[in-house]
DNA sequence: GCAAGTTTCTAAAACGTTTTAAATTTTGAT
DNA sequence: ATCAAAATTTAAAACGTTTTAGAAACTTGC
């Protein structure tokens, strides 16, 4: 095995001091033109490659971006997550920063591996995902000072922070009013009982649109059940659309529980969007795939992933005062899964 | 916000040499029960936690066990490895090693990200995924002499190192039998032209089984597209699926092709399993989603992540000469995707 | 030929840990 | 008490880098 030279090697290889070497690696103006050039051919020539332990006890900087994520089974990561991080991995590896994903597995709490990950030193800033109402891992990050974007915003009162998201509310808006123009006037709603500020984001969006009619026909039926349990969610959804006083379009809260919707339609006999429409969010991959497709939303996540890889390389270099934040809205993607309200 | 506190604070705290309170946390016999219990006191009310450069540098450990990932778009995390990854972040994380994913973005060579990887020194071992025929990855890692696992076999003659992979070439023979036994006489197999050993392991497992028939009926036709030309496969099924000599039975050389041929179906009006009888290979979630419900395989990527990860930890700790390998079985799971041929 | 200034280089300290070899303290036997 | 042995503690070096404060080597201008 080819050993890894240092800085020693290379400067008793040229007769130089370590300084010399080190500092014509850096680029230092002090060093002259011949001797940096000698230094970075014989560098080159070594297969130099710096020490990162060596280099982040000095400079008490790793080079790393964390972002803690849960595994779970074969959905470890979901689609959402899956455009933003490679649009974070995207940004970041063009400014020479690694992306560092460090997994906590089911048995684990999310907090804990991100504690770790922060108090061992090895991230010099973070990226939070999945935000709750109120987020533990916001309190612990504030009080260490480390630099964080968090992907989505809290409801709790927190300390101003930076932070990302997609305008949930507006997308469910508009998504009701596309339904409510198509002559839908029973809506149904399958949501989660987590503590998830989208969950929440969204849910009013549709309420207030809902209110914004004046309309007393309208009605909503929701169902939840929590994040996970497909099987809850499953015999919520058969609930939901049987009996005479079934919704005539159906909203999830994510493209994941629409897709059940289509599946226990299928079971159920009902045609989409025939007997029933069905608008979700996200845009996954099988939400095209679907026969037939599914109306959602397309929140853009790749995007997001590069801004807030941009926001926060920015924050670890000069953390400015007042945090940036941005929200974005959702696209809304026409496919075949609304349509008019069937006759009574 | 709280600074870290180092081994030298507490040392000046208690009045004691750092030497004692390194070896008292570390556990060292020869601290006496006493001191060893007033260290590890103070240590946790000081907040502790070592500065993982520092132990880095002096133990040429970073307590991480690296995995390069392509990232492309909201696929970045298939289910394939989905399941593999949460299966290895469970096993490390047990064993007190963390998992760190580097994110190689579309236009990076992942090898590259590899080298950056290993050579800085991040990483004690490696897991590698998606085996190519001749994997550049592998020589890279045998000439510098890191420790890893390969997720997959490659066909090249290489020097012998530790892997594990599913045997695809028994499962399309399991499949091939499950279909002959329902009376199919003509296949279709759609490919990709990716030189990924796990391809070239399934397109044989199935000619044998074709072969060992001896059944001069038995037909098979082929359709193969670069992996992520979606475009080029859609095209591919649509001239499969097409005409008066069609197969009857198809093999998707994993569920997003099967899948893709339901979606083909769909549109032409084929009825699966009536008209069609379809197979596919990884059992992602979309697979039981899908109507029908796709039969295919499981490959148990969950355990071989575990496995992998146990492997490599072993692999870092002791170096034995002889690598070591295992090939496992995938399990059929039986959906609605298949049936008895159509009557003539 | 020399002081002053400029350019180029370097010694040494620092970052936080582990480990080796030796020093110190305690214990037990006489 | 004393000494040897055992138990406990520690000084110092090492890991590889960056940076600070100077030192050394050149240029100038006279």
């Amino acid at each position: 095995m080819r050993r890894r030279s240092t800085l020693k090697e290379i400067a008793s290889a040229l007769d130089l001091s370590i300084a010399t070497v080190s500092r014509s690696l850096a680029g230092y103006e002090d060093i002259s033109e011949k001797t940096r050039e000698r230094v970075q051919q014989k560098a080159r020539e070594m297969g130099y490659v710096p020490n990162v332990a060596g280099r982040m006890l000095v400079s008490g900087r790793s080079g790393f971006v964390g972002l803690v994520l849960k595994v779970r089974g074969p959905d470890f990561v979901d689609a959402y997550l899956g455009a933003t991080v490679t649009g974070l991995s995207e940004a970041l590896v063009a400014k020479g920063t690694d992306l560092m994903i460090a997994t906590a597995p089911e048995g684990q709490d999310e907090l804990e591996v991100l504690q770790r990950l922060v108090q061992s030193g090895r991230v010099d800033g973070i990226i939070l995902t999945r935000i709750a109402e109120d987020d533990a891992r916001i309190r612990f990050l504030q009080e260490r000072n480390l630099p964080f974007v968090a992907l989505g915003r809290t409801l709790a009162p927190l300390q101003p922070h930076a932070w990302i998201d997609v305008a949930g509310e507006d997308a469910f808006g508009e998504a009701f009013q596309l339904l409510y123009d198509l002559g839908h006037r029973h809506f149904g709603l399958v949501t989660i009982t987590d503590q998830m500020t989208f969950a929440r984001n969204r849910e009013a969006g549709l309420a207030r649109a809902m209110a914004a009619t004046g309309d007393p026909s309208v009605r909503l039926t929701s169902i939840a059940a929590p994040r996970f349990d497909a099987e809850g969610h499953r015999r919520g959804i058969a609930g939901l659309l049987t009996g005479p006083d079934r919704p005539t379009a159906v909203i999830g809260l994510f493209d994941e529980l629409a897709l059940a919707v289509v599946q226990a339609a299928s079971h159920l006999g009902l045609s989409i969007p025939d007997d029933l429409s069905l608008i979700g969010f996200d845009n996954v991959p099988a939400a095209a795939y679907a026969v037939p497709g599914l109306t959602t939303f397309e929140p853009g996540n790749r995007d997001i992933g590069r801004i807030a890889a941009a926001t926060l390389l920015d924050l670890i270099e000069v953390r400015p005062k007042a945090p940036p934040t941005l929200l974005r809205n959702a696209s809304l993607v026409l496919r075949g899964s609304h349509g008019p309200a069937p006759q009574k």
